[in-house]
DNA sequence: GATGAATGAGCGTTCATTCAT
DNA sequence: GATGAATGAACGCTCATTCAT
């Protein structure tokens, strides 16, 4: 097995059982069975527990950040940004169920503590689209006046919460739903 | 130290430890320790962790509901009923930090998987007047036409996650501010 | 509740749960809450657990003891009294099952250790039936020459084993088959 | 430390510790402890406490059965069977003292319950030799008529007792001492 | 005398981490 | 570089014993 294939496997282990069964259901030793890789092998590519955990966070982080800057509109309005922002999250964790799992896990545990909510779309070495978005909205008075935490919750929280209620099958988040839901987090900034 | 004050010794604690360390950082006799009991003792008024777990957060969720029904306007339109439940979460939490880190805690771990987001106000004996909330504004048409769930998500997500910073200390959730986020949310889900 | 029928009572309960259940099976608390007195109370009439287990032993020893020593036909051939002893023996404890299940537990346990299997008939202050048996056979030439030990077991481990079979309900140990055994038992140390 | 080794040290131990001192007597730490190894180690080698006890168990009882079964003279008379039975029981447990108590205390324990006391020449997948002597027996008509349990309490018992005596010093069962007691047991059984 | 709430040592078990191979 | 056997601190929980009431 390739060194990558490895790391891989490994990634993959720890994310499958962790989003499936907590982070207690995924000891060490339970991700090296799954990934075919002996116990110590993880040691090689991650300094601790803890480093994997926060690595593969990072990791999925940037990815969603990544593409949502691909073809980010920054020319257009606010609210079409708004848009983009808010029905790309959503397209990304309905096809990367997994990964929205992990991240429900990784925010709501001591990790998470260290890292703010509406910091889950930023990225240290990358511009900041929320931020934009706020200070763009802000300025050319399309939004309310509130603190920028106030209208990420607003932006975001309705639609991270029924991601996940579609994720645990309580209900079918299909594009006329999810165009519904966005609309409606943007009435809800919007003067 | 009188038999009520050592139970309560002992949720005080409970509570937070897992509110300020999550459940890993709260092992029973972390607990004692910190409520000044033996780790017997608590046994004595809890079956297992399980049971002080799932009880401390029965007896909080029991008391926001009382409150909530207490002055409940049912005969008023949805939308005065809608703020009155908004703003009465916000409230008790602001004034509940430990409470609603703890809640926040439970929901977020193995335990809160047996509990629906959207019966955070539902208790089994009382009636659910988020439901009320729900059924009324549907059939008088002055909310939007979508599932509950979703309803409930841009009903309470943005207030919950606001109050989470708030309490992390980001943000200063006063009245004015408290009244605007609760506006905000009426404005997603209102016709 | 009489102060005699406290501690009897606590000795029923002990014994009933220890011989049910085994000495794990039996708390002080279980026992306690059995014999309908408190926990504390138990230390009233019993040092400790030790001492509870070691002198209920003790009565249920003597108790037998007296009754075989009550009609012993102490003038009449050794066989005769063999015969007395063993269906005595046998019909003690098939009408008691409690105290002969207690005893087994209480034999084969750390506190058996102490006390030799050949002296379940004797007591301290009262005369050795079996002693004057072994000694009246071997003089008189009616038992076979062979240590004291081996002739006590030949006696009656083939009968406690069997008592212990009935009590478990493996077989019917019934007047008939118990004669048969005895004179087996008799067959197996007489010349 | 070789991972043989290491198994029989941890088997040694707990051999020994329970022999001495009875279940109670023997913690996961005390077994680790004097086998030299860490406490997580025993769990490498057996699932749990009870797994570990068991297959102890089932070790010696097989051995003992392999040894008995090697030279059985199936072909001879019942009594020579007999006598080959039980002089081979008393000269494996003799030269293995340890073997004996630890039996002694596992079929008195709640593990016995499910152990019936007949069983201990019987391993699930070799023949049953003490069956065959019992039915062979009944067939000649050269053992009296008895349930078969009785018989086996008649030809064992004083065997196991008087093994026991021995091991804990109370006599010297030598080579002379056991043929007569296995000679005595026959007469018990012989018609 | 009687009680039972309180205690904490000790139980069996888990698992992140190390290190000899 | 890769492995997994070995480790032991820490977990949830039990229960004989004590002692204030």
């Amino acid at each position: 097995m390739a060194r990558q294939d490895k790391r891989e496997n490994i990634v993959l282990s720890a994310m499958t059982l962790i989003a499936e069964h907590g982070f207690h259901g995924a000891s060490m030793s339970m991700i090296a069975e799954k990934a075919g890789v002996g116990i110590g092998t993880i040691y090689r590519y991650f300094e601790s527990r803890d480093a994997l955990i926060r690595t593969m966070y990072k990791e999925k982080e940037d990815r969603l950040v990544t593409l949502l800057l691909a073809d980010y509109p920054i020319e257009r309005p606010v609210r079409e940004c708004f848009f983009h922002i808010g029905t790309g999250v959503i397209d990304y964790f309905i096809h990367n169920p997994l990964d929205f799992r992990y991240t429900e896990q990784f925010h709501n545990s001591p990790y998470g503590v260290e890292h703010r909510r509406n910091r889950i779309f930023a990225s240290a070495d990358k511009p900041d689209i929320f931020i934009d978005l706020y200070e763009r909205g802000t300025a050319q008075q399309v939004i309310r006046d509130m603190p920028m935490v106030v209208f990420f919750n607003l932006a975001f929280a309705p639609i991270i919460w029924t991601i996940r209620d579609h994720v645990l099958g309580f209900l079918n988040l299909d594009a006329l739903l999810s165009r519904k839901l966005v609309e409606s987090c943007w009435d809800s900034v919007k003067i």
